[in-house]
DNA sequence: CAATTAAATGAACGTTCGTTTATTTTATCG
DNA sequence: CGATAAAATAAACGAACGTTCATTTAATTG
């Protein structure tokens, strides 16, 4: 056996990125072997270097591409000329329903980030960063404008993000709560927790 | 070589723990051998199986005495006839206190329960949702009581807890905020998303 | 104080790991 | 359409893994 008929360099890639992300998201990159994620794509382990050249390197694509899709999403979806409250109200909207169309992305890439190495984990890091200071920064003009009543700017965005992501923890479809109830419960979270005057 | 000159189980255990906290902390249950948890402790990897059947056994041991200490300490803080208000505070406050105080063992303790297998998980899984039935309780109290005006007894839980548990990804002891100041900070967040009355 | 038990070593066990290599088959392209 | 590149297999590499075992030494106990 050899090359099989039909197969497809870009299609293999993206079947392993596939079956990683699955994987790396159920177990943790540690526990999850090159062999087990071929098998999970249908090849052999040696096929996958052609495709990635170490286990590493699979696991940063997956999540310089995570990082890489969520800023340029928000950058698609933010309004920039919005007022504070409902910029942040778009934010949550937002980040909420980007999160939990890619729950397995989103976990791996907090549980997982600790897993990659020196610059790897530093660039990342520094998307992060980069995606927290949006919605700090959304807060830090609604507290000027007075549109906030923020106890601190710094502390509420973590808090803030901590409470959204969160949600990825126990959020299932099939709960008691639709997607929708879900994103309209937590603008109005949030709302609270920033201060903003009438909400309810 | 063998036994060493004042060697003593109980030490040796309790420093084998103390290793394998740090490093399955560190770097996570699947990417820490057992030599390196030996290495640790001044040890060879064969002496751990004195003191733990299996690696997995030893996981569980840290996440059942961290939760079962968790429980009982909180039994200790909390004071049953506090009204709702001062319920929460008091509760945010322990929970601050304590899961600072101990981070790894929390982060664990979130990371690694799926490394646990079968009952172990079950049994961990079950504690965890005991502590959780704690903030829920009161926050179902104040709301029916009429001192918090809450949106969802059972998300606004799930976000407390978030939030709360959050804070040790980022918070660290010589940073801008002292602990009192976060504990301050914290428990008039949480006033807000339970639409506590009169709190500022 | 002799006998026994506890605690450790160090080497070895069989497995699995990430990765490499030689080879083969398929697709692509001048 | 023949040469070349791409994509896969199967086998093998050495290293590391969790665990076991025989043995040795120290502490405990009758």
């Amino acid at each position: 056996m050899a090359r099989r008929a039909g197969s497809n360099g870009a299609e293999t890639a993206e079947k392993l990125r596939n079956a990683a992300l699955e994987l790396f998201a159920r177990s943790g990159y540690a526990a999850v072997s090159m062999r087990a994620i071929a098998a999970e794509t249908g090849v052999q382990a040696g096929a996958i270097y052609n495709h990635f050249p170490t286990k590493q390197d699979l696991l940063n694509d997956l999540l310089q591409v995570h990082m890489e899709t969520l800023l340029s999403s928000w950058e698609e979806a933010e309004k920039p000329d919005l007022a504070p409250p409902a910029a942040l109200e778009n934010f949550v909207r937002f980040h909420i329903r980007y999160h939990l169309t890619r729950s397995r992305e989103v976990f791996i890439s907090y549980m997982e980030l600790r897993s990659l190495e020196g610059e790897n984990f530093s660039a990342i890091e520094a998307l992060r960063r980069k995606y927290e200071s949006f919605p700090r920064a959304i807060l830090e003009k609604g507290a000027s404008d007075g549109s906030f009543d923020i106890i601190d700017p710094q502390v509420t965005t973590m808090a803030i993000i901590a409470m959204l992501n969160g949600m990825t923890t126990w959020f299932r479809g099939n709960g008691r709560l639709s997607l929708d109830e879900i994103e309209a419960l937590y603008v109005r979270l949030v709302a609270r927790l920033v201060g903003q005057k009438k909400e309810d």
